[in-house]
DNA sequence: CCGGAAAATTGTAGCGCTACAAAAATCATC
DNA sequence: GATGATTTTTGTAGCGCTACAATTTTCCGG
């Protein structure tokens, strides 16, 4: 591959001008609104641009125009692996118009939120994705375009909140084990935001049902030991259990182990349905029936939202729920006595 | 939480100037070098820049210092879950630099790889990181400092290559299970680049202890149906098989499942290791022996090593192997017969 | 208390681009 | 062919910051 001579100084808007014969400002009108310039001319630039490999400075049209044409994503934690599907999902909103998206991690524990926040401000990014836990300050002093994704205990004021239904996923779960013939349902819960809302699903469509509300762990965490313990009360305080409804995969996968440890067979004794679709539920040696959170649609409506608030920053701050979809896989099965 | 009125206007150099009653270059001077500034002077520019809440904006920092402090990494495939550790290694490494990371996918198919950089290029990242298959073409015309991460077919020249000791790994994996007793070793391969530095650092091994080399895959992919298909044909082939080594975590779990058909107990009658340490493997109920890539110190490498040649363009391309660690857990055991 | 070296501070001139008003070219109409 | 309305093109003046030379202040030894 040849590479070119590194070129002393990167070419630009001027030696595009001087060699396509015109002024810089035609050459900058061509880059934004190349319907507004004449086809000669525009032929004209065009070539000498390709012909120069001009590329146009970001940083001088970032300060010339004030439009950085950039979003920033502050996360939690990069090891909670829903972002990559948000993330995704705001990339294809936003490259189409010309949005880069900038990520910001501010690892928990320290006030690094406002930290990573800061650092994204400084790039006068023009709007902001919160996908972590805000904290009071983080906007402080500034009056930005923000939409938080995911569930959080608090929004600041003025943002709006894109998030998975949680509760629709909980009776999505519950939805399928009683069209399969199940009636004695138990779920393992834990004490977390998304986990209430998933439980809080369940249970009225289970209540709608006239079946028994079977919960276990509610003031336990959501590790998969924490679904281990949960699945092992629920086994042997409701010995007659035929499906169990785990609030994430990780814990579904506890109930695996509680239930071969109880000589249960996954699924001809007992139905197993977990949540949030991860590579744990799609791997075909675990094959599991999950519900699929949407992260990517969430990533798009974030995109959308953002840039609907960018264009209107007065626009009524707006909530607005993602539908999840069921995936039904080996783990759960009609009820066959 | 008050948020300020939305100033019209954000607080430039110049303001910090004025109300710290100093001159603009001696702001900026504390920007950039504390140290030189008189003690009396630092601490009123501090005062004034917290007053007013100013941000240094990026854009015109680099516009006038032709420095963007950013690097862009290029990724192939968001799905392919080791860019995460990936990104928070080089993250820790370059954030004490000031450096941003700035992410571009090129997803596979079209040339998409050539406009995902140029994206980058234009704005004018001062490095790339490429962690995906590099084109002919992609960096063509520029000459701008670059580091490929992990393996691939071609490195652009004058590139650096930071990638994982993957024949390392097969190494370890096989010594781990020559060291637990077994001689019946089969190994679970694929066809691409990774799989068969894995599988040559297995054979050499296993050929150093004077064992009989068993690979089976060798021309299949690497999903969990081709481990699982490597691992029926190794267990019909050579029944007396003892442990198997699969080229990643997704196809031991094909390899699980091929014992199962077969009435064989993992780890008594089978002991099943690993690669990639991903979470399906750190899962309790799987529990996988598994070797760990240490992708985070890969990005630790990558950036250093981007470091440097951003600071000496001249440097002479490097190469360099992470070593991987091996994680012992449940699907490994002494050969008990 | 002065001269000269060192340290601290400041003014000036851009970085590469866009906005916008002004000028030039083109067009349509009488 | 002249007139005014349109469309196309172009100068000019920054955007917010840094580099660097020039200037001012401070510090010392004599």
């Amino acid at each position: 591959m040849t590479q070119n001579t590194p070129r002393s100084r990167r070419p630009t808007i001027y030696d595009v001008a001087t060699t396509a014969g015109v002024s810089p400002s035609l050459v900058s009108l061509v880059l934004q609104n190349p319907s507004k310039v004449s086809e000669k001319r525009r032929k004209a630039v065009q070539a000498a641009m390709s012909e120069l490999g001009y590329r146009p400075s970001r940083a001088a049209t970032t300060l010339a125009s004030s439009q950085t044409k950039s979003i920033g994503l502050v996360i939690d934690d990069y090891r909670n692996l829903w972002f990559v599907d948000l993330l995704r999902g705001m990339e294809s909103a936003l490259s189409p118009h010309g949005y880069q998206v900038t990520l910001a991690d501010s690892r928990p524990g320290e006030n690094r939120i406002t930290e990573a926040t800061d650092g994204l401000l400084g790039m006068h990014v023009e709007g902001l994705v919160i996908a972590a836990e805000p904290s009071e300050s983080m906007l402080a002093g500034t009056w930005i375009p923000a939409v938080v994704a995911g569930w959080r205990n608090d929004v600041p004021a003025g943002a709006d909140l894109i998030t998975n239904d949680d509760a629709g996923g909980g009776r999505m779960a519950a939805e399928h084990l009683l069209s399969l013939g199940h009636s004695r349902i138990g779920h393992l819960t834990g004490s977390g935001g998304a986990a209430s809302h998933r439980r809080e699903g369940f249970r009225s469509r289970i209540l709608e049902a006239g079946v028994e509300v079977r919960i276990a762990g509610e003031s336990q965490g959501t590790s998969e030991e924490d679904g281990y313990a949960a699945a092992c009360w629920l086994l042997d305080h409701h010995p007659d259990t035929t499906a169990l409804f785990a609030a994430n995969d990780t814990m579904a996968l506890g109930a695996f182990a509680a239930a071969k440890a109880r000589g249960l067979s996954v699924p001809d004794d007992l139905s197993v349905i977990g949540y949030d679709n991860s590579p744990l539920a799609k791997s075909r040696y675990l094959d599991m029936t999950s519900v699929d959170n949407r992260s990517d649609l969430v990533g798009v409506d974030v995109a959308n939202t953002l840039l609907a608030r960018i264009q209107d920053p007065a626009l009524k701050p707006r909530r607005k729920l993602i539908e999840p979809a069921l995936i039904v896989r080996g783990t759960t099965a009609r009820l066959s006595s």
